[in-house]
DNA sequence: TATCTTGCATATGTATACATGTTCTTTCAA
DNA sequence: TTGAAAGAACATGTATACATATGCAAGATA
């Protein structure tokens, strides 16, 4: 079976990668995947390639690509990129969103609301946040915050579910974030997801050092 | 001579591009360039996927690969992601700039001011911004802006020469964002840094619209 | 026993041949 | 003259063989 292409080979190894199948340090050899896969080694290697380039995989012993680990500094580094980038998105936002798509985000908002599936909040928080991001009307800056999401994506999989505790604060930020949307005041916008994004990252951080201390 | 590996031409491209030798639109051809280079196509198709990544080119006809052309909206998002970004960084730094990097960052100041050669002031400007992009303390950030003024820079290799007045205000911008820093102002210095940013792309805009109304 | 050297195992880097898909051109018919 | 269909041309996608580099292990030598 070699209905798999290079671009679909990078794909599968993202998902494996963020879904945290495979584990950092996990050694990701042409040949073996390659056979794997039923193809020749050549798209193999453009997608570990791109992995590569999207920091998600490093090279390790001999030249050979394993999956990117990461230090707590990188992580620190990572979510305070992203959030500062996330809360530039909600600024703009704040000033450009639609009549529509307010209302949209007030909509989301009620779901959240009526919502205890930690699975399910988890899409609707992703609309709550996709929302926002396109409301910014900077298609540039949000493949920016696409990116660095998939790197925090690899850490929240891995070592983070939801409990109710912090469903109920992430309901509270969400509301607080919308409220100064709909006020169209940007910089109380964007200090606000500063905040929401920094305190995702606390609970990673925190799960992290109860783990391997 | 096969000297050349795929990170050579990678960089000899980007390079290419950057420094408006090679103009939006113009064919890439595996073929062709590993002629030109010496090499196989093998090496060239790598760095065209990866110039593919960076945004610094795109298909064309036949799938083949062409410099990236970009709209004027393009090139708004573009230097607006670029300008959140990198007031972002500066923000960080006013906070977290050692005394050592304060003076460095003064003297920069200083020889910008006795400077006069448009051609070195780019040099002098390059390590300002430099300086405060390292000072954040935060490298996944830093990489990020990298990545898009990698793009910016494609835009002003092409269209733009700095002319002396504009010599003159960059002088006074750096020295305002200087002081907000060495107030330890994070917000002054996001706001000034973001203008800094959006008035080099008025320029930028500004020949461009001259050039083909 | 410690260390340096040599050789081999392993994995990626490159070259080349062939496969595939897309566009342009030519040709034939209405 | 126009339109459609077929095929040639061109460019990338993939497979495979060979080249190169790197780390590890074994053995020789001080």
């Amino acid at each position: 079976m070699s209905n798999r292409t290079a671009e679909n080979i990078f794909d599968t190894l993202v998902d494996g990668i963020v879904a945290g199948r495979m584990t950092p340090g996990e050694p990701l050899v042409e040949q073996a995947l390659a056979e794997q896969f039923g193809v020749s080694r050549t798209p193999v290697r453009e997608a570990l390639h791109r992995l590569e380039q999207a920091n998600l995989a490093e090279r390790g012993a001999r030249r050979a690509f394993v999956v990117r680990k990461m230090a707590p500094e990188d992580l620190a580094e990572l979510f305070e990129a992203a959030g500062e980038v996330e809360s530039a998105l909600a600024a703009l936002a704040a000033n450009r969103m639609s009549e529509i798509e307010r209302r949209r985000l007030e909509a989301i908002l009620g779901e959240g609301d009526a919502c205890n599936d930690p699975q399910s909040y988890g899409d609707i928080n992703a609309r709550f946040h996709g929302t926002i991001q396109s409301g910014a009307r900077n298609g540039i800056l949000a493949a920016t915050l696409d990116e660095l999401n998939l790197r925090t994506l690899a850490w929240r999989a891995a070592n983070f579910h939801e409990d109710s505790s912090r469903l109920a604060s992430s309901r509270a930020e969400h509301r607080a974030i919308a409220q100064a949307i709909f006020a169209q005041d940007g910089e109380a916008t964007r200090r606000l997801m500063r905040s929401h994004v920094a305190s995702s990252y606390i609970i990673v951080a925190d799960i992290l050092a109860k783990r391997a201390p």
